[in-house]
DNA sequence: CGTGCGCATGTTATGTTGTATCTTTAACTC
DNA sequence: GAGTTAAAGATACAACATAACATGCGCACG
């Protein structure tokens, strides 16, 4: 278990949690940002900017373009409100994007259900090694892809 | 140091070495198979299939298309020839073929120029960490986004 | 009040990466 | 060398990503 307690918000609360980020980070808090981050929420799975540009086309009832999807997403990855995920070209919420941590990606190939883990010690280990070689460790990338306890 | 020794194959030797652990796992070792094994291998930065079919069209004089070389890179990767950079959209050679390994790309954001660790203790730890998810383990992707001693 | 500025979003076009299908060629077998 | 099978070619298209420019919208300042 990581040493220090943070939220995992849910649904509204999450909602709440990212704009309160956003803000902080001093940016704006848009209809259209909501919705998109709305729409990604709704997804337990990684979404494509497309996927989201349609589940968001749905919910309003006009056309959004992938373009301005993939700028939302770009400002959310930023902002620590959403991370990309390598493996699939796709994107999750972060559900808490109040703390800040390179985390761990569980990626089933069978149901695409995407878990993540929060686990600093390995994350520090991969730092270091990547120090050790000489070089600047900026983004951790760390996916598993696997079977998910339901699928296996 | 990881604790057993491989070779790191190098020039005709690795592409030797290629031939050998190919046909081990009963395919064959074509001419065209070839030309991409040593077009990738010439890269000292991930390559995409596109960059792969553009350098084997020049070496050859004739067009060769991309999924030509999706295929072989898809046979590569299964045979441990090549490695999938998932974070680059793009394939290095494996340079020791004959020895299997969950492996740690270092990929420079700057140069793109990108090595790789075999640290076993790694990929264990972030394996377990996956098991004790429930989850089962099949490919850990684990790569290093940041910048190389030479950009730092 | 209105106009000019900054930022978010829309529109359209295009570039890049990845698959599918079908045809043709090349490699091994006898 | 003829027949069989696996590999490679050609073409088309789907999915992912960015670029360039236009429009809309709120707000500060004259």
């Amino acid at each position: 278990m990581h040493a220090h307690d943070h939220h995992e918000h849910h649904g509204n609360d999450l909602t709440k949690a990212a704009q309160a980020t956003l803000e902080k980070s001093g940016e704006q808090w848009t209809t259209m940002r909501e919705r998109v981050f709305e729409a990604l929420a709704g997804f337990d799975k990684p979404a494509s900017a497309y996927d989201i540009a349609e589940a968001v086309s749905r919910a309003e009832g006009r056309r959004v373009a992938a373009n301005s999807v993939y700028r939302i997403l770009d400002l959310f990855v930023g902002a620590n409100l959403a991370r990309r995920v390598e493996s699939a070209n796709a994107y999750m919420a972060n559900t808490h994007p109040d703390c800040l941590h390179d985390c761990i990606f569980l990626v089933c190939d069978n149901c695409g259900q995407t878990t993540h883990i929060d686990d600093d010690s390995i994350t520090k280990t991969v730092r270091a090694a990547a120090k050790d070689m000489g070089f600047s460790p900026e983004r951790p990338v760390i996916e598993v892809r696997g079977k998910c306890a339901d699928c296996d």
